[in-house]
DNA sequence: CAACGATGCACGCTATGCGTACTTTTCGAA
DNA sequence: TTCGAAAAGTACGCATAGCGTGCATCGTTG
């Protein structure tokens, strides 16, 4: 038997069928049933019927012995989209903040360690990955990931910490836990984080929190630029005031109101 | 046991456990398991040893008796997009037409009978659905939709007449096979399509082919606005010579010389 | 406090999914 | 064209993964 093992009340199939579909990647384009087996460590036989099942279902097609995916994978995401209503309320804050200040608008949760980005306006190409709904980065080094974090209760910084390594992303990431601590701190006293090249060098973000009726921060809604655009003193002034407006807006939506934010942070 | 039914080469838990997975949904955003299992027709302990594999695996969490997804859905998508180059290299295509036309602008595939955007640029909210990458629209009823169809082949185009019934999504919906064969002929003669209101009401869009290296169409491009903002005639004669350069533009990159085209059509 | 409705859990059965071994096909080199 | 190697496809028997019934447990409501 593989060496993932069996264990009560886990369906070893779906995660080795995933574990299929998920191989499929940018090292992996289009593979062939012997390449998947080898990647997936699944016998031959098991990787077939796993991607004969794919293939029915619509997620996977072969062109002679290689295999892809099809766009219906991209389709998965909405149902996540459509369980959400948060995303689609927001979509016009989006397009109003991004047409605004001219920058790239983005809205995120946190997914264990990392963010993902769960709506987003692009409007220029400022990074050299392509930033898109769905996309992960990880929370130490991004605006989003701060506020996020600093939201997320003292017990949570802890353990993320703990599980962490603050790799440098670029020469000015925060490496050092106990600094990063400080900065949590500091996001939550002045209600905004501002990261200036720490996930890449010469792009800027400022992110605030989106909470929901519980007061809870459930989101994080950030504008990006790039370095050279504005002199990130600029940025604070005008940037983040519009930034809080726009997440008031959307937190209302969500049935916020003002006075219960500061009952549910837990910190004060 | 289940209607389903065994069949050789497939993987019955696979199927089921992305059956859970799909139920999440508008009319189930935080289903208990019972829920789960009636609407999926499983049994209950079979849901729950889905749901648990699915939680450990980090794509549903719960929350007391309640189960939702996590963003982690969303991040599936992102393996399609990492094995097609063409969405990353479109992507400054498409911001740019978006900025020249100051309309959302998109990129669509065709996945079985329907039309799967798979990157957009967002610009002012003209449709009442909030089209996404992963959002799904029927093939006839859009001009991304009647490129697809019109380059597919022949029999393609026979075989989605026979399988597909043409609803009237709005009074101006085409619903007549034999009026679409000809309106494909039209788009393939042209070599753009404009649909106007078919799909919803004061709804427009033009539509132009993508190439890959072999001259065969492997996308749309489209620019989409609202009836009242530009009369059709002016769409036409502005707005297709735009898409055009643009979508050769794509095509160039993905190794499309100007040339193959006409001998891979198949139609001529 | 009872009764209902829900989830969680235990357990024994069997069909499901497993891998080994073999055949067929494909493709490239001689 | 022939040969040979490498990969995909197939068959098959075994084991166990996954199944559903049935019961215990929890919590909510009247």
């Amino acid at each position: 038997m593989s060496a993932s093992g069996s264990e009560r009340d886990f369906v070893q199939s779906l995660e080795r069928g995933f574990a299929v579909l998920l191989a499929f990647d940018a090292d992996m384009v289009e593979p062939t049933l012997a390449e998947l087996a080898t990647k997936t460590g699944l016998s031959r036989p098991a990787v077939r019927r796993l991607l004969l099942t794919l293939q029915r279902m619509g997620y996977v097609a072969n062109h002679g012995p290689r295999w892809s995916l099809t766009p219906r994978v991209l389709s998965i995401g909405q149902h996540y989209t459509a369980t959400k209503a948060m995303l689609e309320l927001s979509q016009p804050y989006l397009l109003a903040l991004a047409e605004e200040t001219g920058e790239s608008a983005s809205l995120a949760e946190l997914d264990g360690s990392e963010v993902v980005y769960v709506a987003r306006v692009p409007v220029r190409r400022i990074m050299s990955i392509n930033v898109a709904v769905g996309t992960r980065v990880p929370a130490y080094a991004t605006s989003m990931g701060r506020v996020l974090l600093a939201w997320a209760g003292p017990e949570r910084i802890t353990r993320y910490l703990e599980e962490t390594v603050l790799r440098p992303l670029t020469p000015l990431t925060v490496t050092s836990p106990e600094e990063l601590r400080l900065r949590l701190a500091t996001v939550r006293e002045q209600g905004w984080a501002l990261v200036d090249g720490e996930l890449e060098g010469g792009l800027i973000s400022v992110a605030v929190p989106v909470r929901d009726q519980s007061g809870a921060v459930v989101a994080a809604l950030a504008s990006s630029t790039s370095a050279g655009r504005l002199p990130s003193q600029e940025l604070e002034t005008s940037t983040v005031q519009l930034l809080l407006r726009t997440a008031a807006g959307i937190s209302a939506e969500l049935g916020h109101g003002p006075r219960s934010e500061v009952a549910r942070d837990g910190f004060f």
